[in-house]
DNA sequence: CTCCCATAGTCAAGGATATGACTATTCAAC
DNA sequence: GTTGAATAGTCATATCCTTGACTATGGGAG
C-alpha cells in the first residue's frame, strides 16, 4: 500500500497532471517507484475522494484540458503517518537474475545477448540520472547542494537509482565476459549448443529418463 | 509470470522441499527472486500438475514427512524457454526510497533511524552473501571457480546481490549522515520539530489555506 | 493527405502477491 | 510440564499489478 504514498511524495514538488505523473513513474526515471499509468489514475481518484490530494482544471489551447494534482495537508500528514512507520524490507525480482541462476543449464547464447542488452539499458540510465542530478543541484557542487540545497530527498533518491544502475552495468559486464569466456572454452572442447551439459550438472535427476539429447 | 521458472531455477541445484525453498525464497537469501511459502507451494503444485517438477515423498523419523521436488525435462525445456525469451526490465520498489524522497516535508528523526537500520541489515546481508560465496567456491580463488567451476549461476547472482547490498549500506549510510547534518543545522537554527517546514518548500499550495502550524 | 506520435485520460479482466490464520509433530529450554 | 522455535504444509481473502484495450485532439513527417 505504498503506491499513494509514492503518488504523494512525487507531487510534493509542485502540481502534477495525471499525465505527467505517468511520465514520472514510468521506465527510465522511477528511482524510488515504478507504476503505470492505469494505476496512477486510479491511485490519484482514490486519494482525491479521500482528501488527500485536490486537483484543478486547467485549459489548454492546444492540448487537451488537464487537472493538476497537489497534496493537502492531510495528504501531507499521511505521509508522515507513513514515512515513521516501520518500511518492510525490499526484494529483488529480476527475470534477468533468474535466467542467470540458471545459466548453466540453458543455451549461453540468448542469455550472453541480453545480459548485454541489459548493460547498456543501464549506461543509458545512468547518463540520464546524471544529467537530472546537474540540473537538480544547479550551479551548487554535490556536498554543498546536499549541505544547503533546500530539497533534497528526490537528489538523494536519484543518487540511489545511479548507484544501482551503475552496479547493475558492472555485474552486467562482468557475468557476460564470463559467460563468453565459459561458452568458448565449451564450445572448443566440442560440446556444441547447450554447454551446462557438457560440464556435469551437479544434480543427476532421479528415476527420470534423460530421453534422447 | 516467472515465479514459476525461479523455481525451476532454484531446483535445478537439487532435490528441495517446499519448505526448503521456502527458506530460499525468504528475506535474507533470495539473491534473484523473492516469494512467501504460500506461493511456493501453490507455485510447485501447479508445475507438478503440468509435469515440469515432479515431487517424491520422503518419510523422516524426527521430522514430519516431506516432498523433495526436483525438474523434469520438460521443466528444463520449459526453463530454456524462458531464458531465450526477452526479459522486462526490473523495477525498483521500496518504501524507504519513498519515505527519503518526502525527506524534506517529514520529521527527519524517524527517517534517520530507519536508514540507519536498512544499513545495518545491509551490513549482515554482506556478511551472509561473502560466507556463502566463499562456500561456493571451496578453494579455488574467485576468478578460477568463475573460469573452471561447474556450477556458476548462483554463484553470479550472488555477487549481484553482494554489490546490491553493499551499494545498499554505502547510500544509506551517507544519507543518514547528510540527513542529519541538514537535521541539526535546521534545529540550531531554530525550528523545533519538523525540519522540512523550516526551510521554505519548494512548492507552496495554491488555494489551500494553511491552517495552523 | 495520411499516418504516426505526443498529450490526456479511462475501462475491464485476470493473474500475481500479500495478509492472516490454521494443522501437526518434535526438540530444547525454562 | 508447558511454552516456544523449527519443521512441513495448507486455506481463504483481499489487494495489488499487469495486459490490452479504447476515446479524443493537435502537430509534424513523409
Amino acid at each position: 500500500m505504498a503506491l499513494r504514498h509514492a503518488v504523494l511524495a512525487a507531487l510534493l514538488d509542485g502540481e502534477l497532471s495525471g499525465y505527467q505523473l505517468a511520465k514520472a513513474f514510468d521506465v527510465g526515471v522511477a528511482n524510488f517507484w515504478h507504476a503505470l499509468p492505469q494505476q496512477l489514475y486510479a491511485e490519484l481518484a482514490r486519494l482525491e475522494k479521500e482528501g488527500l490530494v485536490a486537483g484543478r482544471r486547467v485549459v489548454q489551447e492546444t492540448r487537451p484540458a488537464k487537472r493538476l494534482f497537489h497534496v493537502t495537508d492531510a495528504g501531507l500528514a499521511e505521509l508522515e503517518r507513513f514515512a515513521a512507520a516501520a518500511s518492510k524490507p525490499s526484494f529483488v525480482r529480476d527475470d534477468l537474475l533468474v535466467k542467470v541462476q540458471a545459466a548453466d543449464h540453458v543455451d549461453a547464447g540468448p542469455l550472453i545477448r541480453q545480459v548485454e542488452e541489459r548493460a547498456a539499458v543501464a549506461e543509458a540510465k545512468i547518463d540520464l540520472f546524471r544529467r537530472i542530478l546537474r540540473k537538480m543541484r544547479g550551479d551548487l557542487g554535490e556536498e554543498e547542494f546536499l549541505r544547503a540545497g533546500r530539497r533534497v530527498g528526490p537528489y538523494l533518491t536519484c543518487l540511489r537509482g545511479l548507484a544501482f544502475e551503475e552496479g547493475n552495468r558492472d555485474w552486467c559486464l562482468r557475468t557476460a565476459a564470463i559467460l563468453r569466456d565459459r561458452n568458448a572454452a565449451v564450445a572448443g572442447a566440442g560440446t556444441p549448443a547447450v554447454p551446462g551439459e557438457g560440464t556435469a550438472p551437479a544434480y543427476r535427476r532421479p528415476e527420470v529418463a534423460r530421453a534422447e539429447r
